[in-house]
DNA sequence: GTGAAAGCGCTAACAT
DNA sequence: ATGTTAGCGCTTTCAC
């Protein structure tokens, strides 16, 4: 039993001596930079091969880059952010960038200990998945280090921003409904406090959707909002409180799937069918939604384009820090499924 | 407008000169190390919180520690995981670690490339979430850096290991599916080619110990084992191949939750019930199963316990990189639910 | 208990 | 095109 003494890591002056040429060489080889000859790079490598060299990244980072990019999720229990970190992941395979993603956080404190982490461990950029965090403590985050928020509205000269076209997707649900021939069709939606948020968060945004296309069909009458949470338990609230009414709704849109989800399960609970007494919509397409036993009407965000195009626009701000910033707005498509008929009344 | 110039972030330096101490102090205490009088310790923080100074941790690495620990998960969509997780970052959230995420990788080359990337980047310690690298790839990291390796069976002297007994598990639905009456109890299992994993991965477990329970109730005769994988589409073509059988079986144990789903939709799309004309059972109690127009009869696993005790052994291991390693063996725990009921025969 | 000074592994100026 | 040298921000000897 040899002594599991582990040998010094390969330094880039090991491959330097091994291969005859100075540091410098090396590291533009490294970094595929300026100034090294065929003849050097091709030597360079088989040194690097041979001695199973691998620079160290936090040591790197110390002059120039890391070469990692940080994601950050709200929440990893929710089925659509892995669609955005494809999207990201997809697009640097090929790339030196390495991803890593910060913990499931949920609320200001931990996205701030989260982005300060990432800063204080050097990545060259940030993507940002819906945070809840004020716009001042995005911007100061934007300022240390590249940044790119996705799914959330607000747009600042300090980073640049992906979002879906909530409103337009609320829009698709609402139509959907109308044009099967409800008219009593009632929302639960995630309660904001925060001001700038109300506007920012794609919740808001969808609520404010779904009361413009309400309008537009000359539904004014009957708008119904419940504001709950994006929970499942919130979902199963909002249900709760819809199918107490003297006159219920006859179609629910919930806001998220996982709204959805707490919607079906009250309805189940009050021995009520889907979509035979109430048609169920929800936003997302999560797999949870695809499931076939389930149904559920929905919304595609399009996660992976969301993902790509965050990691374009950081690689351009990464190379060009003073360019101005940019907003993609991608649009949803309705994925139509059995929880949603027309009405029986 | 002002140009956004970042103004030069703060620093130890900084931090020595506005406290009237040398870097060395500045260090001490950030470090709680011995050497530092309290009066200097405080006015130390004083200086820190006025400047609001924050350590590089990339720079804290290239000497000491990153305070920075690594969780590979292998597949984020997978709703166990973030159990483990929460343990992971429940047990850390009052230390000075820092949890970061390696994006969810399928294969033995994604699984290299992102612990190779920990590595890289200095991390103190690693947890691997089920890996399904060959045992010498993880022998080697570990040797690196501090290594837990969670819900993978084989021991090895280079890393500490969590598991829940998978083979408990499995008697555990077998002998809840027998008491209620059922005889032919079929099972789902991910195929596995590779040797060593099919001995060290909690599927090659679950599916020992099925066999195991099995003979040891008496029903050899009935054992029936379908290998696909541990997917949607894994249960759901699993099921269609047990549906076919000429005697078909009363019940199924999938291997999975996420097995189940399959199996469930198959069994739906047959225009069969569940559990009227088949029980269903699953593993890892995930948020699916205990969603009630679901209810599916699954095994808890103690996720969060599971990160819990990796928290443990790691913290332990980066303290004595010497000291013997450990193996933690958890048990699960039966969740019977309405997808489970006596045959009807 | 305190501080000066020497690195950690790499990249960026600056020679040549 | 190549090499020399001076740091990056911290921790760690090792003096005092």
């Amino acid at each position: 039993m040899e002594p599991p003494v582990s040998p010094r890591r390969v330094t880039i002056v090991d491959v330097a001596r091994h291969a005859q040429v100075s540091t410098t060489a090396v590291s533009k080889v490294l970094r595929n930079a300026y100034g090294a000859s065929p003849e050097m790079r091709a030597k360079v490598r088989r040194a690097i091969d041979e001695l199973g060299y691998r620079p160290l990244a936090a040591a790197r980072g110390l002059r120039g880059q890391t070469y990692t990019i940080g994601v950050m999720l709200p929440d990893i229990r929710n089925p659509f952010f892995p669609e955005i970190l494809d999207g990201v992941t997809g697009c640097l395979a090929d790339t030196d960038y390495q991803v890593l993603l910060g913990p499931g956080c949920n609320g200001e404190k931990e996205e701030a200990r989260v982005t300060e982490a990432m800063i204080d461990r050097g990545m060259d950029g940030l993507v940002l998945v819906a945070p809840v965090s004020p716009r001042p403590h995005l911007e100061r985050v934007a300022t240390a280090v590249p940044t790119v928020v996705v799914g959330r509205h607000g747009h600042s000269p300090a980073y640049d921003t992906v979002t879906d076209d909530d409103v337009a997707g609320a829009a698709l649900i609402v139509g959907h409904l109308a044009a099967l021939g409800h008219r009593r069709i009632a929302h639960i939606e995630h309660h904001e406090t925060d001001p700038t948020r109300s506007v920012e968060m794609p919740n808001a945004q969808r609520a404010d959707g779904y009361l413009q296309a309400m309008r537009k069909l000359g539904l004014d009458e009957e708008i119904d909002v419940v504001s709950t949470s994006y929970t499942q338990q919130g979902g199963y609230d909002g249900a709760k409180e819809l199918l107490a009414r003297p006159v219920r709704p006859t179609a629910v849109f919930a806001g998220a799937d996982i709204v959805a989800m707490g919607v079906l399960e009250a309805v189940a609970e009050a021995g009520l069918s889907v979509p035979g007494d109430l048609s169920v919509a929800g936003y997302d397409n999560t797999t949870f939604a695809a499931f076939g036993p389930i149904s559920l009407t929905s919304v595609d965000q399009a996660g992976y384009e969301m993902g790509k195009n965050a990691v374009r626009l950081l690689l351009e701000r990464i190379a060009d820090r003073d360019r101005p910033s940019a907003k993609v707005t991608l649009s949803p498509t309705l994925v139509p499924r059995r929880s949603t008929a027309q009405p029986s009344y």
